[in-house]
DNA sequence: TGCCAGGCCGGGT
DNA sequence: ACCCGGCATGGC
């Protein structure tokens, strides 16, 4: 058994505990791929809880879907916004999505286009690629839109996966984005679900356990493992 | 009361 | 290739 294989298996493990703390998670709270993409977006380094606000005015408006959103005027969507922050920003981060989507080939323009299953089939690299040549989709959001949207097999790093991982010595904190992307897709089996369960998990549990402002990780599902060895 | 939240961009070294 | 300031609201 090759270096590899234990590596696989002690992110299975990682993985495992935080499943056996919280159960399944069955992200990504959203009722469309259309919603979760703007939630996406929405989310950038803001407390999902805001983002929240800024969607229930958004489907007040019947406005989660790619027709209505961008038939709204800058001004109207800079005020639903508005209680995520950033709301210019997003705004305009919002729009160049959608004018994204409106350009894509086989785009389909009919009400309740939700779905966005003219981007089925595409190639995910490709497609990760032109997600991260819109404005103001870096790499955690297009990862996010792939994986949560589209189910494609893509691992999304964020803020709290840099923090755990980090601190429990796996890789250091100022690995690049990517690195950290392959370091898990690399030791993982390629599998949507598992992806999908994993990211969440770990956003659960910095959630819980390991804000900035509480570095200590007592009583984390992940505790038992700060002792183990590193690579 | 500050500090922080599921980033990203543009300009400067 | 990094490094940094800006972007903004709401909760603890």
């Amino acid at each position: 058994m090759g270096k590899g294989s234990y590596q696989q298996n002690r992110l299975m493990s990682l993985f495992s505990a935080m499943l056996a703390h919280f159960g399944p998670l069955r992200w990504w709270p959203g009722d469309s791929p259309f919603e979760i993409a703007v939630g996406a977006v929405l989310t950038q380094n803001t407390a999902w809880r805001n983002v929240e606000k800024a969607i229930a005015g958004l489907r007040e408006k019947k406005a989660l879907r790619p027709d209505i959103l961008y038939s709204m005027s800058p001004a109207e969507l800079e005020e639903l916004l508005r209680p995520s922050g950033f709301f210019r920003l997003k705004t305009r981060r919002l729009r160049a999505l959608l004018e994204y989507l409106r350009s894509y080939p086989g785009w389909d323009a009919s009400p309740g286009n939700a779905d966005l299953n003219f981007l089925r089939g595409a190639d995910l690299s490709v497609l990760r690629e032109e997600l991260l040549a819109v404005r103001g989709i870096g790499p955690e959001t297009a990862d996010s839109i792939l994986l949560y949207a589209l189910d494609l097999p893509t691992f999304v790093v964020d803020a709290y996966t840099m923090r755990i991982f980090s601190r429990h010595g796996i890789f250091p904190p100022d690995i690049p984005y990517d690195e950290a992307r392959e370091y898990f897709m690399d030791r993982l089996p390629q599998d949507v679900a598992l992806y999908n369960e994993f990211h969440a998990l770990i956003v659960r549990t910095g959630n819980t356990f390991c804000k900035k402002s509480r570095p200590l990780c007592a009583n984390c599902p992940l505790a038992e493992f700060l002792d183990h060895e590193v690579d």
